[in-house]
DNA sequence: ATTTATGCAAATCATTTGCACATAG
DNA sequence: CTATGTGCAAATGATTTGCATAAAT
């Protein structure tokens, strides 16, 4: 049976208020509160929070993975400046899972990730100049 | 000037030869050819080649990166069992980086990866019962 | 000759794991 | 009580980097 510590919920309502977070800023933000808490802690519980389905997990092709306090399904926009996630909640093909492709190749799920400039990093890129 | 290093044209037709591999495998192909060779240098010319677009770069979201000989756009299947990547030919959907999103953020370009399990790994399981 | 590239080992970054101790149920 | 979870430090895996030497132009 698993067991609902005080580190969990410690995680689970940091997620909830970041939104779109790494383990590493879940962790920092985790530690303001609860300063002996483990990384390995944090870690230990995204993982078991995203299979509970309480949270998601955001794959990245770069550099670290997020999760999202949005469990529904969605696509997300990443900034490649900072890194920072968007939610892109208008648009999902989940009828790309049953594209006709070899059929002894079963598709169980499919990533969509747009990369692209935030508006904060497209300001900055202009007072460079 | 970049120069055409030896290493370099090794590293070039490994990637040729092997269509979709993680530098680790194109690395352990090369030195079979050539002892001396370091990772090192199979990475640096890796990043190299994809910047020229002689090779493409397939993000992964899990693992290793792959790259992949054929440079046209197109995306791929990743066998969540083995890693394998395959090639989905028919489907680009380049319009898609054209989606109204907030007018600040530029979107520069979107990654798509099927996951699923392969034939052969579909083929494994079956005899596993 | 001079710049670019290589080989090596060490560094980095995100994440995972082993293990003795703590705690929720 | 006892199974599940925690904290710590060490291990892992992919990739990058610093630096002295080698090779391409």
């Amino acid at each position: 049976m698993q067991r609902n510590t005080h580190q969990r919920q410690v995680v689970l309502s940091a997620v909830q208020r970041l939104c779109h977070a790494t383990a590493d800023e879940i962790y920092h933000h985790v530690i303001l509160s609860h300063p002996n808490i483990s990384k390995a802690t944090v870690y230990r519980n995204l993982s078991l929070l995203s299979e509970n389905g309480q949270i998601a997990h955001i794959d990245s092709t770069s550099g670290a993975d997020y999760f999202d306090c949005t469990t529904s399904p969605h696509y997300h926009l990443q900034c490649t400046e900072c890194g920072k996630i968007f939610d892109v909640p208008f648009l999902y093909l989940g009828e790309l899972n049953h594209i006709p492709v070899d059929p002894g190749f079963t598709i169980t799920g499919h990533t969509v990730i747009f990369k692209g400039v935030c508006a904060l990093c497209n300001q900055k890129k202009g007072k460079e100049k």
